[in-house]
RNA sequence: GCACCCGUAGCUCAGCUGGAUAGAGCGUUGCCCUCCGAAGGCAAAGGCCACACGUUCGAAUCGUGUCGGGUGCGCCA
């Protein structure tokens, strides 16, 4: 149930009925025909801007449009009132009965209140993480983690097929020297002094691979040439480092559908297949690259490259998809990878990328945009800096001091339901401050803990009214006279609880799912605002003498706390039911 | 030099595919527990929405430009 969509349908039911009357011409637009909760509450429950956006094509002043409009609505028997107000909002009052029907909605489909079929069962794919296979995740990948996991968690709410996939970048340079640097823990688990050269991961993380080694290999593979080993020890590292990534993501609960491999893009011909689509529409040509304006590489010579005609598709230059030496360049499988994704029957692309790919979305937009020949639209998602602190002091991460901060640490210092609300706590393109003291901190300023106590304050009225007898079954709750809650506060509630759905399409619209950790702030707030009013007014406290009074009052936190447990599901994060 | 992101209260940030008098938390000031969890609530003060034009009935929101901060920019991934 969707209170706004059901009653913007009676608006343009209402338009159509006056189109029909002749009162408005035909064949008016009328999608940007809206209905929202007005700013003020005392402009009424909701208005709607139709007589505005309809003035201009219907040639008719926007108030005699809205006045019409008015009396039309008058007939609903869910709309109170309508009334016209400043230069031609229709603003409506709804009929107390509709706040009961909400609340009475929410308790009976729990956690599927609020879901949509606005996606209509689509496929996206979301890809997220995608950290190298070279180490541990740290920080900045943690975000993106939480991000992407509640973004394809919020699309499965609005009714997308949601695939979560990882692309694994196990077939560049950088795998060749995690081998290296395995080796050298290999020769080191082998009683020799390892030789960490610069360029080599210095990590400890690769002690426990180069023991791994020992026992499978033995001594067998010292003193070999490099060219003898290489290919295995990277498979091998390669498999320890996802295993580790895997671990390190079951932490955070996140959980990937797909693991995609970039290594077995190579040798398979869908590289070439994907560039010979690309070919095909004449978007790959030998060229020369302008020098880019400015401070120039120092290395900068002119030589010819294969190149892929982005700037036919909105991008700022052509981008290299072959090196000079033949080779493939990094954007090449990417390619292949996003026409995998295409011809897998996808509907929609989503990336998350960390800020600093924010060069590379242009062309990655291009590419999907040729090769689906703009029928799939990919979005890209960029994921800001996560900036630590500790005691309030700003907390420098780097790998040389041994300083660097890792998603396990994160995790086992704050928790995963804590990390997880707090990192989307901020829109993903602004950059996050992840306080370690202030995250565990209980009180109001944590956004998380507030929340969590508006769940847990409800769970405790639903024991106390139980240990006095009193049936707090969701069925009894929704029998309960509902429409008797008529305070301000409560209608405020109950308001807030109405716009659950439509603030999830709105999120899943935008791939926003910081929205939804804001909204569950708001609806928290609201029912803390409530729950204290009863300290003045006790006509207002949940728990009553009369068992049936009680019931009703009851029914509407009770459906406040579904609304709070289905959004921090969607952010995956476990509501609580006491607080300790 | 170019591209992308950001600029909203003293601080940290929301702001609904453009809507009415721009919101929240922290901090400051003053209140509220014999009462379902005060781990909370109520109230006050605090704004040139960086700036300038433009589009529109209407702009924090869209467009152009300027200023300021961040990120990135051909054989790295």
């Amino acid at each position: 149930m969707n209170l706004f969509s059901d009653i913007r349908g009676a608006v343009i039911a209402s338009l159509e009925a006056m189109v029909a009357a002749g009162d408005l011409p035909a064949g008016l637009d009328m999608s940007n025909v809206a209905v929202e909760p007005p700013r003020d509450p005392a402009h009424g429950d909701m208005a709607t801007n139709a007589a505005m956006v309809l003035a201009k094509p219907a040639g008719k002043p926007p108030r005699a449009i809205a006045e019409a409009l008015a009396a039309h609505l008058g007939t609903d028997a869910r709309i109170a009132l309508a009334e016209v107000a400043g230069p031609g909002f229709l603003n409506l009052r709804l009929a107390p009965g509709v706040w009961a029907g909400v609340i009475r909605a929410a308790l009976a489909q729990r956690a599927d209140f609020g879901r949509s079929d606005m996606g209509g069962r689509a496929k996206v794919n979301v890809e997220f993480v995608s950290a190298n296979p070279t180490g541990p995740m740290h920080v900045g990948h943690t975000r993106g983690a939480v991000f992407g996991d509640a973004l394809a968690g919020l699309l499965d709410f609005a009714g997308y097929d949601v695939t979560r996939e990882y692309y694994i970048n196990d077939g560049g340079a950088q795998v060749d020297v995690l081998a290296r640097s395995a080796y050298e823990r290999y020769r080191e688990a082998n009683g020799l002094e390892p030789e960490i050269r610069e360029g080599l991961y210095p990590g400890d993380y690769l002690i426990p691979v180069g023991e791994a080694l020992k026992a499978k290999y033995g001594d067998s593979l010292l003193g070999k040439p490099e060219a003898d080993w290489l290919a295995e020890i990277r498979a091998f590292a390669t498999a320890e480092m996802m295993a580790m990534i895997r671990e390190d993501l079951a932490l955070l609960g996140v959980k990937m559908d797909v693991y995609s491999s970039e290594k077995a893009l190579y040798g398979t011909g869908k590289i070439e297949a994907a560039l010979e689509a690309l070919r095909a529409k004449g978007l790959i040509y030998e060229g020369v690259l302008e020098p880019p304006k400015g401070k120039l590489p120092e290395d900068w010579e002119e030589r010819e490259q294969t190149l892929f005609r982005s700037t036919a598709y909105g991008d700022d230059v052509d981008r290299p998809v072959m090196k000079s030496d033949g080779a493939w360049t990094y954007f090449a499988p990417d390619i292949a990878y996003h026409y995998d994704k295409v011809t897998r029957g996808f509907a929609q692309l989503i990336d998350v990328f960390g800020a600093d790919h924010g060069g590379y979305v242009k062309r990655m937009k291009a590419a999907v945009a040729a090769l689906s020949e703009n029928t799939v639209p990919l979005d890209i998602k960029l994921i800001q800096l996560v900036k630590l602190y500790k005691n309030g002091e700003p907390f420098k991460m780097s790998k040389r001091a041994g300083t660097f901060v890792t998603l396990r640490d994160v995790v086992e210092q704050a928790g995963a339901d804590v990390t997880r609300f707090v990192m989307l706590t901020r829109k993903n393109d602004a950059a996050l401050d992840f306080d370690f003291d202030k995250v565990l901190e209980q009180s109001k300023d944590n956004p998380v803990f507030y929340v969590q106590y508006a769940h847990a304050r409800v769970a405790s009225v639903l024991r106390k009214a139980a240990e006095q007898g009193i049936d707090v079954a969701d069925a009894t709750l929704a029998a309960a006279a509902i429409e008797g809650n008529d305070h301000p506060a409560e209608l405020e509630l109950a308001r807030k609880i109405a716009e659950w759905p439509r603030l999830v399409e709105i999120a899943a619209r935008s791939n926003e799912p910081h929205r939804i950790a804001f909204y569950l702030y708001e609806l928290a707030s609201d029912l803390h605002s409530l729950w204290n009013r009863g300290n003045d007014e006790t006509a207002l406290r949940f728990v009553q003498e009369d068992a049936a009074v009680s019931q009703a009052k009851i029914a509407q936190a009770r459906a406040a706390a579904v609304v709070i447990s289905a959004g921090l599901g969607i952010l995956g994060v476990t509501p609580a039911e006491e607080m300790r």
